[in-house]
DNA sequence: GCCAACGTTGGC
DNA sequence: GCCAACGTTGGC
């Protein structure tokens, strides 16, 4: 049985990892999630998932891209590497405490639906729309079908 | 580069 | 279990 798509929005920031790079590489392991919200958020996500590709953190923030979910999650290996950024000492092979999900290209839009625009739209998008709550950082949260249904109708 | 908002850590 | 200190996110 599977469940109804759902829908996401994944942020990056373009510096290190913008749509073009997913253009290229076509799948991309999610790794470097270290919040919990959001970890949970991709736990919950399934194959065939849709993901709005947000670039952050830069010169105009705002929509570029669809991907969608292309693995379940699975531990993300790099909190096991000393070595890596995302490394947690306090994570075990036997009770990973990070995961990520594959998402794979789907399209770049047209053009940016910038956050401001979103902005303007807040009263369409409805209340609770995490994107533009006040103080809101998760890296990872969902959209419902109505809210990508608008969005990507701005483009 | 600044800084507000927020999550996490660790002393007590 | 409180909360101050600290680190990070991300818009501007």
């Amino acid at each position: 049985m599977t469940a109804r798509k759902r829908y996401w929005l994944m942020k990056s920031e373009p510096d290190a990892f913008s749509i073009d790079d997913l253009e290229k590489v076509g799948t991309e392991p999610w790794n470097g999630v270290r919040n919990y919200q959001a970890r949970n958020f991709m736990r919950s996500m399934q194959v065939g998932d849709g993901v709005l590709f947000y670039h952050s953190n830069c010169k105009e923030p705002g929509i570029v891209g669809t991907a969608t979910v292309s693995s379940a999650a699975y531990p993300d290996e790099t909190q096991f590497d000393p070595k890596s950024d995302y490394h947690d000492p306090k994570s075990t092979r036997e009770d990973p405490r990070w995961s990520l999900v594959d998402v794979a290209f789907e399209r770049k839009l047209t053009r940016t639906i910038t956050l401001d625009e979103i902005k303007q739209h807040a009263d369409a998008l409805g209340d609770g729309f995490a994107l533009i709550q006040r103080g809101n950082r998760l890296s990872v949260l969902p959209v419902t079908a109505a809210q990508w249904k608008f969005l990507l109708a701005l483009e």
